[in-house]
Formats: structure tokens, sequence, C-alpha cells
DNA sequence: AGACTTCCTTGACTTAAGTCAACTTTAACC
DNA sequence: GGTTAAAGTTGACTTAAGTCAAGGAAGTCT
């Protein structure tokens, strides 16, 4: 099957690269294509390349001693993810399962290092996107260990209000349980700490829809770490 | 002050470079000094360079609300850090103190990002050593969120085990209240898991030299996250 | 050596969050 | 469109780990 050209032009990993080099990357590709809920890489499993979103939508996660999960990731069209094995030379850290019907682009290990090693603007893109990356652990880190739950939700509401650029509402973008996963928590305990911030007045929840009714009160949360004394 | 080309071909990060461009290197590089304590950068600092370590330890860690710290990284000679600004544009993450006498090479931002650019061996092992700290990230992320103390603590001591290459006894090569930090708990608890850990028979501590009385014990414990019931 | 600081340990108490279980709501599917 | 399944919520209970406070060990410094 012929990968367009437009598509991998498109994604930030391959931009900045020319026409002449693009080539080059979709000759290396494989399209993949699977069905929701399909594990596409488990923990532990050696790496021979990696992947690049065209449409659907993958979670990365760790599963815990009894299965419980923690999604460290949820990525979407255009990002890239199974890196890490490519350039350490170590299986898998974590599985990924799709969560919706989803089309991806596998870039084989041998091929793409070449590529790499001809191209430093590319280089330099996968050097960026690494860090990125880091920098978000960093945060997750610190959210983990510094924040209680109600702290690390209102930096996600914080942040999904800046994505969705809607400073009064933002619409989930997934399920509360994954929520509640990617929080490094049960959705039981999701599900009480939003009724305490919708009673503090903080939001309002409607679904999947909320609203950010007190800002600087969320700021305050996500800053301080814990509700303050109700 | 002369920055000598063997230590520079001595780290990783730069091994695998030809004289010439260990040459270049040396031409960028500064040379700077630190007493114990010092802060080398904090966290929101705009990061005009990085470093790495010609002698001494520094903590990377996280400050939290009432000024908690989790230490995210204890690097010792050899290793690189602070990259992340240098590549992503944005301040640093976290906060770099010395623990201990140090002395650093810096390397101003604008020339090794140029210098990237023209070795692709050097691009390929930054890559390698952001992909490996991903990685580490991984495991931690995962030891917060889905392991108790103990199992966090067990896969420490079995991972520095490894590193020490004795498989019956480990010395501490920090203070166990940095361990807690590191850990993501505090020194109290610590050492209750500790005494609890030695009332089960799986080690003995001495001041910072512990012993490992039962290796599947602690393999067990690391694996499943929790004291088997007592 | 003695005074000092810093690190470590132990005890009593509190609390955030997990577990287990029942129930409700929403979404999915023949 | 009605049955089934999945997701979400609520309650009662348990527990790991944090807080506060005090005392003990260990290393450092005149």
């Amino acid at each position: 099957m012929k990968i367009p050209i437009e598509i991998i032009s498109k994604t930030p990993l391959f931009s900045g690269l020319d026409e002449d080099a693009l080539q080059k990357v979709c000759t290396i590709t494989v399209r993949k294509e699977y069905d929701k809920g399909q594990i596409i890489f488990s923990e532990g499993d050696a790496g021979n390349g990696f992947y690049t979103i065209v449409s659907g939508r993958v979670k990365i996660f760790k599963v815990g001693p009894e299965g419980k999960e923690h999604i460290l990731h949820i990525f979407g069209p255009g990002e890239p993810f199974g890196e890490v094995p490519v350039f350490t030379g170590r299986p898998f850290p974590a599985t990924a399962q799709t969560i919706a019907v989803t089309i991806l682009l596998f870039f084989p290990k041998a091929a793409f290092v070449a590529l790499i090693h001809q191209n430093p603007s590319l280089a330099m893109s996968m050097i960026g996107v690494l860090s990125m990356r880091l920098r978000e652990f960093t945060v997750q880190i610190e959210n983990l260990s510094l924040k209680e739950v109600p702290g690390r939700l209102s930096s996600y509401l914080l942040y999904l209000s800046d994505e969705q650029e809607n400073p009064n509402a933002v619409k989930l973008t997934i399920s509360k349980s994954q929520l509640a996963s990617l929080l490094g928590t049960i959705p039981e305990t999701l599900s009480r700490i939003f009724t305490k911030m919708a009673v503090a007045q903080l939001i309002r929840v409607q679904g999947g829809e909320i609203q950010l009714l007190d800002r600087s009160g969320l700021d305050d949360l996500a800053e301080n770490g814990k509700l303050p004394d109700k």
C-alpha cells in the first residue's frame, strides 16, 4: 500500500525535511491498521522500529501487580511513539494499545537509524521530541509524588483548558476511568474528587463536559497540591 | 583554564567521536567548579547550555508545595545533565544542586547544537542518552504509582546490587534521607520500612551497609509491590 | 574531648486514598 | 427498542504512609 507523502510531511517529527528526504522516509514506511483495543506491542517485547499515528488514538501504559494500569501517555494523530527501544537496544518499557480504530505508520529500526545519520535536521527533530517527552515525565513524576489527586486533576484540567483554548470549560477527551489511570488513581477516587471540587465551587461536571468556575482556585490547587481546608 | 581532551573522550556521550571532533568539543567547553550544596540551576531558569560531570555528584530534584523535595536523579562522573532546555527551548523543569565538591564541564547551547548538526554520531549519542533516560523515568513512574514503598526500596536495592556487582550486599551511596526523597517518600517512612524488611528477614541493615538475605523475597517484593502478609 | 549540627529512628496520631460491594447511569448492540 | 454490558457513582471500611514531636546516633569542628 502506498503512503502519501502529505501524511508524513504533516507529522512534526518530519517537518523541516526537504522533498528528497521525505521521499526516502516514505520508502521505508509501512502502513498498519488496527481495531479498537488491539495491542500494538507489549512491555518486554523487542522493538524493531517505532510508529507514528495517522489517525486514531493509542495509550501507552504500565501494568502493575494485580493488573492495575497506569497510563503514561495517550497519543493522537501526528505523534510518534515506541522510539525508546530503537535507540537503547532494550525492550519496550511499557505496553501500547489502541483505544480507537487506528492507522499507524511503522518505521523499521535499521532504515530509520540510517536516515538519521544522513539527516541532521531529522536527528534534531528526534532529539527535540525526546527532550519534550522527558520534560513531560518530569512533570508527571512531580505530580505523582508531590501532589494529591485534587492537585493532579486541577493541573490536568488547566492543561486541557489551554489545549482546547477555552478558559471556562473543557471537554474530556478520554473516559473518566482512563483519566483516573492517567492521574495515577482509581475511578472511585476520581469520582469523589470531582464531587468534592464541584461542592467547593471550583468546577461543574456534566458528563464529560467540565466548566471551570474558579480558575484561580484551580491554579492554587494545582500549585499547592491540596484542597484548601473546606 | 584548559580542558584536557582525555576527560571529554571518557564521557560516554562523546565516545565514538574522532580526534578532530573531540578537539572541537574542547574548544566550546567551559570548566566550572562548585562547593558542596551549591545550586547549579533552578527550575524555571532559562537553559543556555548543559553540563557533564568531571568529578563529584549532582542531584536533580523537584520542589513541592511546602518545600518537600523529590529527587529525580543523582548523577556522577561522566554523566550529562540539563540538556532538556537546550533542545526544547523551554526552561529547566527541575533544580540541580551539588551534593559534594564538584567539577563540571559546561557546553553552551548554540555551539553544541551546531556541533550536533555536523556530527551524526554525536547526535546519535545524544538520542541514546535521552532515550535511556526516558526509559528510566518510565520505571520511576511505574514505581511511584504502582508499587508501595517496600516494593520501591526492593527495586532500588536490587538495582544497586546489580550496579555494585555484589549479590549479597550493597552499600548505599547516598544518605537515607536522600534515598527517601529518591523513592518518593520521607525519612521516617523509609526508616520504618527498613526495620520491617529486616524483621521479615529480607535484609540486614548496618548503617549504610545492607545485606540482602533473601533475594527471591526481594524480587518478589519488587515485582508485586507489597510486603506479603506478615 | 566536648559542643554542635545533621542524620536517623521511634512513637502516637491523622488522613488521603485504596478496597469491596451495591447501585445507577450511560452507551452499545443484536 | 429493549437487553446486556460497560462506565460511573456512592457508601462503609481498611490501610499505607504522612505529620508532629521527641529522643538517639553519628559525624564534624573548633
